[in-house]
DNA sequence: TGGCGTTCATAGGCTCAGGCTATCGTGACG
DNA sequence: CGTCACGATAGCCTGAGCCTATGAACGCCA
């Protein structure tokens, strides 16, 4: 019998991933009987079943399991040695694919697209908007080639470089805009608008309102656009980050102030699989990202 | 075009180790053109030069350097695939190459293939003799599966297990045999027959015996039992390990003294690439060997 | 219990990837 | 300047791998 081939170990990687011959096809792009045989032949050369084929569902045996996660790696390297030869031709070109906080896009990265459209000519930006927790499985799974997120991330097989540090600001009826700053203390008693689990700014603001009470009513939205706005309507008042400002600000009948030290801040990085070999090559993105960033403010 | 193939890593690592087309072809056991092919395809695939292809020579360019290096890595973790389906299937069987040093290899073997028969019916030892260095390379490279040298082994990629532990002993003639022991010091001011370059036993008798002191004139032999035969021909005295005692002892008229404390050992353990997928089968060998080993004192 | 649907395996046929031999082009070297 | 060494190219052939069609096994439900 023949040798193993990263064909084989690409159709059982799906078929571990899918338990389904049929689907597992499909996400391939072959027929059943294609991926079927090619299963039979991977068993074939390593003398031993993977899979138990069940009637209604496929189950991995234990060797699957363990050669499913060898699988994923050994083809997870394979796929990086195209990153290997584009990040060997100098500064880097074609596809892009970056993930960005739903909190961050909005206002960072019309600096950024046009920055780097003139620093990187070659460079074909994709960006991708999702919530840090989607970011970092799809950064893992190599569906992403770098995301925009709130550092620090505790994620093993990430990298992660700084780029900017930004204040969290009050956002209050412009009614209110001569009453004195609350503090963190006073601010629990006050109706706080924040975002929908998932989102790390939501987390973030809580930490730094609840440091010490107990959590208390609160009211959420979608975005920052809404809290806002719902701010300008009399409900409550909410927490925004300071790039986010001037574009909130202006679109409803808000006053803006900043919190009385210490202030909250966070801390916005770019972060990328630890072994790709774009590595360099991002690092000189995030450099570009940084300078957008503050020639945007 | 097409995607990255195992085939394809598997010929430019070839003629990344030989620099060459032709021999790199005849490694692959494939015609020239046929490896031409492919590495031009490869060349393709990737979008960039891999190898500069002068007249008399070929050489990688930076970005080939870069890739033989991860193409070795991945067809390692492919091939390792092999011996993860071996590992599942119970006790080991097939093919176990075994790498051991030449001062244990005489000694130790004997007992550990008539054990492993019997413990391992299905195993199919294949020992190789050879010194560290040359084992250690060969591990690395995957075309052992393990080995049996002195410990401590200082090499990254290795796990190693202690089997046994055991004295150097006195070997003089016949005639000595009732004088009193002679120190450390004192071996120092007699002619000490040595292993040749390489041998991991004579740099461990170098340091016992010239420990604080100069090395002093000595004469070499290719074998332990080469010295022994010297030291009964009158030639001046050596060490043997333990286990080499009664074999070598009876061969010739020389008279066997354990030293004085502290005496001189060395520990002998079993070592393989610290990712093999036979680590667990490995250990199991490692008990039977060191079964083997006791039994056979 | 028998018909039906779901799911994986098998069969048969087709196409092209990848192999070989033969030959060419080029630079080194005597 | 002829020759040699070496890699590239051309042309052909075989079989790996794909597809469609169909079989076989099993669970489900009437």
């Amino acid at each position: 019998m023949n040798a193993i081939t990263l064909r084989h170990l690409r159709y059982f990687e799906a078929l571990a991933q899918h338990g389904h011959f049929g689907r597992a096809a499909e996400a391939c792009a072959v027929s059943q009987p294609t991926l079927s045989v090619q299963i039979k032949e991977l068993e074939a050369i390593l003398g031993a079943a993977l899979v138990e084929r069940g009637a209604r569902r496929v189950r991995l045996t234990d060797l699957g399991e363990a050669l499913a996660a060898r699988a994923r790696d050994i083809l997870q390297r394979a796929d990086d040695l195209g990153d290997l030869a584009r990040a060997s031709c100098g500064p880097l070109t074609g596809p892009l694919r970056l993930g960005v906080i739903p909190t961050v896009a909005p206002y960072l990265l019309p600096a950024v697209i046009k920055t780097l459209a003139a620093r990187r000519p070659g460079l074909d930006l994709r960006p991708r908007e999702a919530v840090t927790r989607t970011l970092l499985d799809e950064l893992a799974a190599a569906r992403l080639d770098a995301a925009i997120v709130a550092l620090p991330v505790a994620s093993p097989g990430l990298s992660a470089t700084p780029l900017l540090t930004e204040a969290f600001l009050l956002v209050r009826p412009v009614a209110d805009a001569d009453r004195p700053v609350p503090s963190a203390a006073a601010l629990r008693a006050m109706r706080l608008l924040l975002l929908e689990e998932g989102h790390c700014f939501r987390d973030q603001a809580i930490a730094f309102c609840a440091a010490g009470g107990a959590p208390r009513e609160m009211m959420e939205g979608s975005s920052l656009s809404t809290l806002v706005q719902m701010v300008g309507a009399g409900v409550g008042v909410t927490l925004i980050p300071e790039m986010a400002a001037p574009v909130e600000a202006r679109a409803a009948p808000v006053a803006v102030a900043r919190l009385a030290p210490p202030q909250p801040t966070r801390v916005i990085g770019m972060v990328w699989r630890r072994t790709t070999p774009l590595a360099e090559q991002l690092r000189q993105i995030a450099d570009i990202v940084r300078e957008a960033a503050s020639a945007r403010a």
